[in-house]
DNA sequence: CCTGGTTGGGAA
């Protein structure tokens, strides 16, 4: 019965409250299965990059931001693709789907992904890509990556869509045939290790304009060479399979009918080139790495005579003859690395090549004359790394050698080299294998004087390699363009440890940086550095340095990084920065500082970014609390968890590291500052209450002061005596009328005859006006009101009422309109209080005298006084 | 394409 009372309203109230409450529940549901997905997803906003890989999913997630421009859900138990899964995610840029288990993918599915870029579709080893129409929707698919899927078929549509991809992946999968000739641009296709056997008309059909095709690892048995021709590739790589001649044959012919640039043809087996294979051919581009090619014939290489490169790297050639490469015209880059090279021109021919680049690294050449290289007159760069047995290099004025620029016998065993090379700029020579029985120097580079890097490190060098001492004479001298010098793992100076000669880079004014790390130093010559002015990185880190003498860096202005690593300072003088003020790194790990000076620093304070000080056995104790302080400051400390304290410092310090030092709590208070601070703090209260109680006073003086040093500036009132009613107005006692008739009148008719609305004394006053309202009127009318005192008037009350509406009207108006005029000298008892205001705020006033030699004075003064007005300025005082 | 030196590798 009750509910049958209820108002309908009442009734629905549940339906209406789930109504309103459903979307709201949905809502939260949804977040909360965002917040899941979140969670089982790593989001980075910034790149809008969701992270499902690893998550054990079987579907694309589809809680996810619906703006993620990238999405990897890679490692997953994922089986199949819908139209449905990337509906959410237009904007996709980057998917990478690999390494799931995807079987099957709906053709429809990546139509929504507009933007798709980069698809990632590899290891997925049951993939089967639908027949058509997959990337419809991806005009951007730039790279399709289908690595090891175990294809065995590609759709030939599956490009059709994308007119530019760069890289389509296809390595190591099942691929017996290709059919792509329906696409675009494809820059790079990499079909190597496939199972394609066959380039043939049937099996091979490619109709991409390419740049690269690989086709290594696929065990080709026959290739028709019109295929190889009417490949639209400017690029084909073969090989890592043995290749038969017949093939080979085939692929070259093809290439050469065709205006292919490169070929590499490597690891194939192909062992013997027949004289008659390279035939005439338009090739720039040539490898034949890794054949087991024993040697070459003479002309072998003639025919190619648009070939700019040559890579024949990793054969068996024993030696090198110029006849080879005879008629080769265009050759700029001859790659000979990793041969058996040991005879490189051994009868002295004249290389009829125009070549630029020599790769002879990884060979047994022993010695190479000073013929080698006849003819080669543009060779800039000489590769003889790793060639251990090497001894002689002779390059003199007759190797014609004129634009050698980079020579690199690292991992040589040079005895001596002394090359004449005008335009060499890079020499390195490290990791030489040199006789240690030899004690004269051995490289000498007074014949190549262009150097500008030059590396010569852990090659044994002994002092008397860079420095005869006999005549004085460094390796360096004349190194004037040397800007990068690096001698480090040499052991200088084991058996002379204290005479690392003076003057040895003395010549080196372009020297930038300077390496001598771990080259046994224990003692540096005060002038050890003399002459390196433009040095910014000096390495003496692994020496077994004690002292540094406080000039050693004095000439090095521009040094910005110094490292002392690993050396055995234990005290750095205070001079010893004083003139690297462009020092930022200063490196002194695992010396043996206990404690360090605090002036030392001073110099390179500001300039000071970064700092290691690790390992050493510092004393933590208050003497070296400005250091912890330092450090704790501005500056980057390096391994600041290896600069430790010693068992030598304060107790709870030990062995701790040095920033964890509190020097206020452990130092306790000073007792210097214990007794100043207060003392400071009364002498401060002292001054401020003096100042305090002096203020005005000291204000005064201030504003006086600076109306000395700065003046001020008059300001005029604007308006002239005809902006008034009146000109004059002359306020006097009765008994001074006197004064007025003789002198006044007369002096003013003289002096000021344009002044002729004058009003006299009080019979001058508007009649009929209240008197009082008559004077102010006056007053108020006037241009100016003259007052005369005398000791009589200012004992009169109408008179000093007068006064004091004149005054009145000053304050009012700022004005300076009234002129006093005291008509004889007033006892200072007797001037009222008013007159006294007049006086002492600086108003003009004149005094009458008696005697007739001032009179000219006083009406000279007056007249100026009552032609002017100025504005009242109550800041400037009294005079 | 890329590098490196034992020799094709690359992506699992």
């Amino acid at each position: 019965m009750a509910f049958i009372r209820q108002a309908p309203l009442l009734r629905c109230l549940p339906l209406v409250v789930l109504c309103v409450l459903t979307p709201t529940l949905i809502q939260t549901i949804h977040q909360d299965a965002m917040f899941t997905a979140s969670m089982i997803c790593h989001y980075e906003a910034e790149q809008k990059k969701a992270d499902c890989s690893d998550r054990g999913l079987d579907s694309i997630p589809q809680n996810l931001p619906d703006d993620i421009k990238v999405l990897d859900v890679t490692r997953n138990n994922i089986t199949f693709i819908l139209s449905t899964s990337f509906q959410r995610y237009p904007l996709i840029q980057v998917l990478d789907l690999s390494l799931n288990d995807i079987r099957m993918i709906e053709s429809e599915s990546f139509y929504p992904l507009k933007e798709l870029n980069h698809l990632i579709l590899s290891f997925n080893p049951n993939l089967v890509l639908p027949a058509t129409d997959l990337f419809r929707g991806s005009k951007n698919l730039s790279t399709l990556d289908l690595i090891q899927c175990n294809l065995k078929l590609l759709p030939n549509d599956t490009l059709k869509w994308s007119p530019s991809v760069e890289n389509i992946n296809l390595m190591i999968n099942r691929l017996t045939f290709v059919n792509m000739s329906l696409c675009g641009r494809l820059s790079f296709v990499d079909l190597s290790s496939n199972e394609i056997e066959h380039l043939t008309a049937e099996s091979f059909i490619f109709g991409c304009q390419s740049d690269y095709i690989d086709l290594s690892r696929n065990p080709i048995k026959s290739v028709d060479p019109n295929v190889i021709a009417s490949l639209s590739a400017r690029s084909l790589s073969f090989g890592s399979y043995p290749l038969s001649l017949e093939v080979l044959k085939d692929i070259y012919s093809g290439i050469c009918r065709s205006e292919k640039v490169g070929l590499a043809i490597i690891y194939s087996n192909f062992t013997v080139l027949p004289l008659d294979f390279f035939r005439n051919c338009s090739l720039t581009f040539l490898t034949l790495s890794g054949n087991g090619i024993q040697s070459l014939s003479p002309y072998v290489f003639s025919n190619l005579t648009r070939l700019v490169e040559l890579h024949l790297s990793q054969n068996n050639i024993v030696t090198v003859e110029p006849i080879f490469f005879q008629g080769m015209r265009e050759l700029k880059v001859l790659n000979l690395d990793n041969n058996k090279i040991k005879y490189i021109n051994p009868n002295s021919d004249v290389w009829a090549l125009d070549l630029n680049v020599l790769y002879l690294c990884t060979n047994s050449l022993t010695e190479i004359s000073e013929f080698a290289f006849l003819g080669l007159r543009n060779l800039t760069l000489l590769d003889l790394r790793f060639n251990k047995d090497l001894i002689v290099l002779n390059i003199t004025s007759f190797s014609e050698l004129t634009e050698i620029q980079t020579i690199d016998l690292n991992q040589c065993s040079m005895s001596t080299f002394h090359p004449v090379a005008p335009n060499l700029t890079t020499l390195s020579m490290n990791n030489m294998n040199i006789p240690s029985t030899y004690t004269t120097p051995r490289i000498f580079l007074k014949d190549s004087q262009g150097i500008k890097d030059l590396e010569i490190r852990k090659s044994s060098l002994s002092t008397a390699d860079i420095w005869d001492k006999t005549v004085n004479v460094s390796l360096f001298d004349g190194l004037s363009k040397l800007i990068t010098l690096d001698l480090s793992d040499n052991s200088f100076d084991i058996r002379f440890p204290d005479i690392f000669p003076a003057r040895i880079f003395e010549q080196l004014a372009a020297l930038q940086k300077l390496g001598l790390e771990t080259c046994h130093i224990s003692g540096l010559h005060p002038l050890a550095f003399s002459g390196l002015e433009s040095l910014r990185v000096l390495n003496l880190r692994g020496n077994m340095i004690q002292q540094l003498n406080f000039e050693i860096f004095k000439m090095l202005d521009q040094v910005t990084i110094i490292n002392l690593d690993g050396n055995l300072l234990t005290y750095l003088d205070e001079q010893l920065f004083s003139n690297n003020p462009r020092l930022t790194t200063l490196l002194l790990s695992n010396n043996r500082f206990t404690r360090l000076n605090q002036t030392t620093f001073e110099p390179i304070k500001s300039s000071l970014l970064s700092l290691d000080f690790s390992l050493n056995p510092f004393s933590c104790n208050c003497d070296i609390r400005w250091f912890r302080d330092w450090m704790s400051g501005h500056i980057f400390v390096i391994d600041e968890d290896k600069t430790l304290c010693s068992l030598a410092s304060l107790e709870p310090l030990r062995g701790k590291p040095l920033l964890n030092f509190d020097t206020s709590k452990l130092c306790g208070l000073n007792v210097v500052l214990v007794c100043l601070t207060p003392l400071a703090g009364i002498i401060v209260v002292v001054i401020v209450v003096v100042l305090y109680h002096n203020r005005w006073q000291l204000k005064q003086k201030l504003f006086l002061f600076k109306l000395m040093a700065i003046g001020y500036k008059e300001m005029r009132d604007a308006r002239d005596y005809k902006d008034y009613e009146f000109d004059l107005n002359i306020i006097f006692y009765d008994d001074d009328e006197e004064w007025v008739r003789q002198q006044l009148r007369p002096a003013l008719e003289e002096r000021l005859p344009q002044f002729q609305r004058n009003v006299f004394g009080d019979q001058d006053l508007i009649p009929g006006m209240h008197y009082l309202d008559a004077v102010d009127y006056v007053v108020s009318h006037s241009y100016k009101t003259l007052i005369l005192l005398s000791r009589a008037a200012v004992h009169d009350r109408w008179f000093m009422l007068k006064i004091r509406t004149a005054m009145d009207h000053v304050s009012d108006t700022e004005t300076e309109f009234v002129v006093v005029v005291f008509l004889e000298d007033i006892p200072d008892e007797e001037i009222p209080f008013l007159a006294r205001l007049y006086l002492s705020d600086g108003r003009p006033y004149l005094h009458w005298t008696e005697d007739v030699r001032g009179h000219d004075f006083f009406w000279n003064k007056l007249v100026k006084n009552l032609t002017i007005n100025l504005r009242t300025n109550d800041l400037i005082p009294n005079e």
